[in-house]
RNA sequence: GGGCGAUUAGCUCAGCGGGAGAGCGCCUGCCUUACAAGCAGGAUGUCGGCGGUUCGAAUCCGUCAUCGCCCA
């Protein structure tokens, strides 16, 4: 093993710590080089993991299973911070559940995503050749997609590696692979036997660039300043006009009423008269409607069904006819007279101007929310057209009782709200797609009877009229029908797969609030409608990242930021560890460069603490804690420091705390590890062979321990530096979780090693105070009674070396010298002798400053322990506690006061 | 218009019934043989406003305000 540590001299003891080379998971630089290179040991470590095949589960039946499924990215583009925090939560969870023993499985993959990959590669198609989609023809077109589909499938999976996620890559799967086409076939066609699946003319989003139907995730309203018109619609029996109110003129020829609210007295008597439509000759009726607001504009409406959700629906309760004026790609059609054959925008210019000259308009300033394509930002159409639909009330109902009984569960549980609401107000989804992407509707329509047959496999005959001339639906699948089958489709199903025996359900679901409707919800219907078991025990719910202003990234502002360039200037366990312990699970996250930096000075504290391990560690064999007869006060308090670690990350991993659950690793590493168990090891060091050993098998122990808890979060850094100590598992990731040992329990040991801490702060706060370097050596005088007195008398070695003491002296008969610094604190008195160089006023005002917080303090209790609710109705553990804070404290003031007086009185 | 979330130190955020916390930033002093990407010490808050419940409220309830998101 080749083993540097640069700058000591040490070097050569490490290379009997372990078997370290024997794994392969290190290369030529050791853990004990002074500088961290995080891009080529992540790398390496990723690559060795993967040769391993550490990521696959075992099989092994003696183990339960424990399984995710990713989410899977779509193809459309590389990933980015919204995916990195996704998949962290992700290997976090699977990590530390695998290290927990369970045999488990993380299954990746990647989604066609429907209209956004196919609108990246037609502004592809457009920007290199010139040409549109029709100009190649569908099937080259769809060759295409295919290529761009394995460029970014590749360029996803090495970002996925490059994160360290721990996903089973032999289990890989594609929403268009051929096995779960044949799941959403199979789907498509049970539904469509059972009386779920429908065709009809119905009202929905329309993209006229895209030329396809929307679902309502890919519609983004936008808040516009626009124009409300006040058109007159003259009586047909030349009694006078009625005046509708509308944002959208020009589809007035598509108007087959106007409706007013039942209740409404201003327009009763007209209600059954007909209006003449302006710029045409049709007749129209006046019909009642509750759905009219009449606080709106004039309080009555156009009724255009062809082109409005809310019109369409007056239209079915009046039984009006639709009038579709606009072609798919919104210019307007024969039914628009002459302004047919004008686009959209023109002819509301062009209505406007004419029915401005007809002097029956009149414009006033409106602003409203329009829906726009989120693919390609043209303005949406409700349009009226022929479209493939599921009838969801009967699938709600189950997917509803899913959640609300607690089959599956959300956390935060606040987002099952969400949930419930969308399902109980849910509508029928509109699942066909006018795109060349996706999963072709298995249904063909006869050209000879026009029979139409929906199929698991393509018919050669019309079954109606036994003519062969079919031909296979035009359309698509909306994209999140594939995806709602993905927790099954990937593992096997519709076969009898083992997958599907041994890992689904799956056990928990990680994704954002933002799809709980379009995905969550449609995986849980269909996962009960055809497995009969919910998909997933748990979901996940983390928010969206956002830049450091709170914006969304987006390509228009162009504030990106690459996940793949954090790792490159940080590391993956860096970007991990902060985009875990940022903010509360469901919040959104601003990101932030200077989180990053401090979850690399985690990387780097490590590293180097490490470092300090691996120099004292030389005769260590084996990663156990000292006997209980050995250990010294320091290895007693961290070994049970490191025990209450281990208990309060293993419950926040189990409730998906993870924030919690860093943090604690965080702070038991940094300040017990770090900046105190470190430095009292030092001490150890300059003693007898045993209490060296002793302190070096403390530190290999703590240290291996620590480094398991951070493993789910800092992956990379943690199997490097286990690697390098004594070791039985292969790696770190596949090494058993630490649990809770009893053996370690010793809260005495803190509190004592709580009275030397005290000491040690007081004498480099008085150091401070007084400007006496670190580095020179001062008298410490500590008067203490019993059983403090032999508790500090216990840890001198300690305070010698961490106070540069020159004299310490511990007794309960002390006679501090004239010119000192007392401080008093709970458990002793620390006089430290300062012959002229006590600045005696200052110490006066320390010490006027110390009496009236101390006397601030005792009047609080004082108060509280009078009012005899208090002591009467709070809990006698909080009334004792009080008391005793109380008692410490009036001894201090006491003591305080003393010292004061006496600096008075000298004077 | 309805719903949800946020409002805590200069900044970013934890805490969610019993003495206000972290990281970053700031001030002072240190290259103390693991680490200056560090160490030691320090300053900084009517926990958005008002009202209520409670012996006790940053924490629970109501209300208002501001910001953000979702839905109509």
């Amino acid at each position: 093993m080749a083993q540097s540590t640069g700058t000591t001299g040490t070097t050569g003891t490490t290379g009997t710590t372990g078997a370290t080379g024997a794994t392969g998971a290190t290369g030529a630089t050791g853990a004990t080089a002074g500088s961290y290179d995080a891009a080529a040991l992540e790398a390496r470590i990723y690559q060795w993991w993967l040769g391993q095949e550490l990521f696959s589960p075992s099989g092994d039946k003696g183990k339960k299973p424990f399984t995710v499924v990713m989410p899977p990215p779509n193809v459309t583009g590389v990933l980015h911070l919204g995916h990195a925090l996704d998949n962290t939560i992700q290997d976090l969870v699977i990590r530390f559940r695998r290290m927990q023993g369970y045999d488990a499985l993380w299954l990746p993959g990647m989604d066609h995503a429907g209209i956004a990959t196919q609108t990246r590669v037609e502004a592809e198609l457009r920007k290199r050749e010139g040409a549109t989609r029709h100009d190649v023809g569908r099937e080259a077109f769809v060759e295409r997609v295919w290529q761009w589909k394995d460029e970014f499938a590749s360029a996803i999976r090495g970002q996925l590696q490059r994160l360290g996620a721990s996903c089973d890559f032999s289990r890989e799967r594609f929403t268009m692979d051929d096995g779960l086409s044949s799941a959403v076939r199979e789907v498509f066609v049970t539904l469509y036997e059972r009386g779920l699946i429908y065709r009809g003319a119905y009202i929905i989003h329309w993209c006229p660039r895209c030329e396809t139907a929307l679902s309502d995730i890919e519609v983004e309203h936008v808040e516009k300043q626009g124009a409300l018109y006040h058109v007159a619609y003259p009586l047909a029996d030349g009694s006078g006009s009625l005046t509708v109110a509308t944002t959208r003129p020009e589809t007035m020829f598509g108007d087959v009423a106007v409706a007013v609210h039942p209740d409404d007295q201003r327009y009763r008597t007209l209600v059954g008269k007909t209006v003449r439509l302006p710029l045409t000759d049709r007749e129209i009726p006046v019909v009642a409607d509750g759905y009219v607001d009449p606080a709106f504009g004039t309080g009555a409406v156009k009724i255009t069904p062809a082109h409005d959700v809310n019109d369409f629906e007056v239209g079915r309760r009046h039984a009006l006819p639709t009038i579709n004026i606009l072609t798919r790609n919104a210019t307007l059609n024969e039914h628009a007279g002459r302004f047919a054959g004008m686009g959209r925008f023109e002819a509301r210019e062009q209505v406007v101007a004419a029915l401005a000259e007809l002097g029956i308009l009149q414009v006033t300033e409106h602003s409203h929310a329009v829906g726009e394509c989120s693919r390609c930002g043209t303005v949406v159409e409700p349009w009226l057209s022929t479209q493939w639909f599921v009838r969801m009330e009967p699938l709600a109902g189950p997917a509803l009782e899913a959640v609300k009984n607690g089959d599956v569960r959300f956390v935060p549980d606040r987002f099952a709200r969400l949930y419930e609401h969308w399902m109980e107000n849910i509508r029928d989804w509109c699942i066909s797609r006018q795109l060349w992407w996706g999963h072709r509707i298995p249904a063909w329509h006869c050209s000879d009877c026009s029979a139409l047959t929906v199929a698991r496999t393509a018919p050669e005959t019309c079954p109606e009229c036994g003519g062969g001339s079919l031909l296979q639906d035009e359309d698509v699948l909306d994209t999140w029908f594939s995806s709602a089958l993905w927790p099954f489709s990937t593992m096997g199903w519709p076969g009898e797969t083992a997958d599907m025996e041994r890992h689904f359900p799956t056990d928990v679901l990680v994704t954002g609030f933002d799809i709980i409707p379009f995905w969550v919800a449609r995986m849980i219907f269909m996962s009960l409608s055809f497995t009969g078991r919910p998909p997933f025990r748990d979901v996940l719910i983390h928010g969206m990242v956002r830049d450091a202003q709170n914006r969304k990234f987006s390509k228009s502002l162009g504030n990106g930021i690459d996940p793949m360039q954090v790792i490159d200037e940080f590391s993956a366990d860096a970007l991990r560890f902060m985009l875990v312990t940022s903010v509360a699970l469901g919040q959104d996250m601003k990101f932030f460069h200077e989180r990053v930096e401090a979850a690399q000075a985690l990387v780097t504290k490590i590293w180097n603490a490490a470092r300090f391990v691996l120099m004292n560690a030389g005769t260590v064999s084996e990663s156990r804690a000292p006997a209980r007869a050995e250990r010294g006060m320091a290895e007693r308090y961290i070994l049970h420091r490191l025990l209450e670690t281990v208990q309060g990350v293993t419950d926040d991993m189990e409730q998906y705390n993870l924030v919690d659950a860093g943090k604690t690793v965080y702070e038991f590493l940094w300040n017990d590890f770090c900046d105190w168990y470190i430095e009292l090891a030092k001490v150890a060091q300059g003693g007898d062979e045993a209490a060296r050993g002793v302190a070096a098998r403390t530190l290999v122990h703590v240290l291996d321990q620590a480094l398991r808890l951070l493993h789910p979060f800092m992956p990379f850094v943690t199997e490097e530096l286990w690697q390098k100590l004594p070791h039985e598992a292969p790696a770190i990731m596949v090494s058993e979780w630490p649990t809770p040992s009893e053996d370690l329990r010793d809260a005495e040991a803190v509190a004592d090693m709580q009275a030397v801490m005290d000491v040690v702060r007081a004498v480099r706060n008085t150091r401070r105070e007084m400007n006496i370097a670190p580095s020179r050596k001062i008298g410490v005088w500590v008067k203490a009674s019993p059983p403090t007195l032999a508790v500090l008398e216990a840890g001198r070695p300690y305070l010698e070396r961490l106070c540069q003491t020159a004299e310490l002296r511990i007794s309960s008969e002390i006679e501090p010298p004239p010119e000192r610094v007392a401080v008093v604190l709970a458990c002793a008195e620390v006089y430290i002798p300062l012959a002229g160089l006590v600045d005696q006023d200052a110490e006066r005002a320390r010490l006027a400053r110390e009496l009236a917080d101390l006397d601030f303090e005792v009047q609080r209790l004082e108060d509280k322990l009078r009012n005899p609710e208090f002591v009467a109705k709070a809990p006698e553990r909080v009334v004792n506690g009080e008391r005793a804070k109380l008692a410490t404290y009036e001894e201090r003031r006491q003591k305080v006061r003393a010292e004061r007086e006496r600096l008075t009185s000298t004077t």
